[in-house]
DNA sequence: GGACAAGACTGACATTTGTCAGGTTTTCGT
DNA sequence: ACGAAAACCTGACAAATGTCAGTCTTGTCC
């Protein structure tokens, strides 16, 4: 990947609001602002595969990724996304396991590595940090319980309502109601999991009761109540 | 809940390959010992409540433990089981939210409570432990990552064949190849995501194609190898 | 700007799975 | 051991969703 032009510092993440390195000393902080490496990412480029070991964990610094696992002859399923603040990579670090996911850039990014060795010091060093990745580990455990109830119990058509107000919440909506990431029809149904054509036809569907406006890949919302209904929220 | 008569000690699980509490000193372990309360439940008793505060996790010392989020119309995704040596509760303390699931005894079990203020002074004073908690919980989220695909992906029959072979790797069959532990047909549609029906006629396809024998509750799994291959493994 | 590939869309039809109803068997509690 | 409730089973039918094929539109690259 390419180098940076400006490379990012932790402590202007810090500055922004980021939170996993909130606890480390100064003197921590520029261990690990040190021994990072920055990286520029295209649209399409990949992370790391699914299956590979992981040395390290990734701090995502712009841009956004999707993280998914592949499945059945080779049919995506999307677990998440990552956006700036967020962090990938630490689950099969942290569990001495090879990556079970794949993470691939859908938006040009820039994220910051960290050595695994740097992540095991600060656990050893900095139990306030543990206390932290900790505490995120389970948040995200807590959401893929709720994914794997939402996909083993609701319909496909109640599951893509849900997912449009899960992304406009992550990505928010422009003065036009434009969700601000922008996903093929097909990435929508890996989400949802199903077909690519159940996905197309409900969003026409969602757009003849006017509950979204659709120009090329740009989902506008126009009637969040109405799709929460949909959800079952 | 009633009080036993022959309390367990965390050297006892120690003893018998328990993994949690291994990097603990002994003056640690006496603390955690000391502090922890253990009780029994029978069939049926509710261990903690999804929507309520923990504040504590459980070690499951015997028994069979359900751990399920409840969806719509009430009914029950089961995420996991817990037997002897799992911890269950943990993820709700240390995310610091509400448990997000219901943990149900279905084999008569005994489980040592441990109080949250242990919890965090351990996790604070002994890095090797927040190590190993940290590879257990990324173990799980793997685990989940899995999951979800196979249920967005994978049909009813190729999910049932997988959750049976499951069964079979956690719990063991007999000499008799009857899986070690029993469960109605509602909660195995509740693992896999499907009516009750489904999993009852898929059941009886199973048996007719002589790859399992069905005496009640009790499941004999008689062709590891063709259920292996309808699970798509 | 043009060409081509990828993606989006639609309709027809097939398959899978769910719901409902009724009857049978097993489990559980006393 | 008995009775009641729960669980299991089966068939018919409905609903949801998937697959396939063909056409149209958009995005990307030169």
């Amino acid at each position: 990947m390419k180098n940076l032009q400006h490379v990012p510092t932790c402590e202007e993440c810090l500055a922004n609001g980021h939170e996993l390195f909130k606890d480390l000393t100064p003197e921590e902080l520029e261990i690990v602002n040190n021994g990072k490496g920055c990286s520029l990412y295209k649209r399409g480029n990949i992370i790391y595969h699914e299956g590979n070991r992981i040395n390290g964990f990734y701090c995502v610094n712009r841009g956004i990724i999707k993280i998914y696992k592949t499945g059945i002859d080779g049919k995506e399923q999307i677990i998440r996304f990552a956006k700036w603040g967020d962090i990938i990579g630490f689950r099969s670090v942290l569990s001495k396991e090879l990556a079970c996911t794949t993470a691939k850039v859908i938006d040009d990014a820039i994220l910051c590595f960290i050595p695994s060795e740097n992540l095991f010091s600060l656990v050893k060093n900095n139990p306030a940090f543990s206390i932290r990745l900790m505490q995120l580990t389970c948040r995200e455990l807590g959401e893929s319980n709720n994914f794997i109830t939402d996909i083993a119990q609701k319909t496909v058509r109640e599951r893509l309502a849900e997912i449009l107000l899960l992304l406009m919440e992550n990505f928010n909506l422009d003065d036009d109601k434009v969700l601000q990431i922008s996903l093929t029809r097909e990435e929508l149904a890996n989400m949802v999991g199903t077909a690519t054509e159940s996905v197309i036809r409900l969003l026409s569907e969602f757009k003849s009761d006017r509950l979204i406006d659709l120009h090329g890949r740009k989902i506008s919302l126009l009637d969040i109540p109405g799709l929460k209904k949909i959800a079952s929220f």
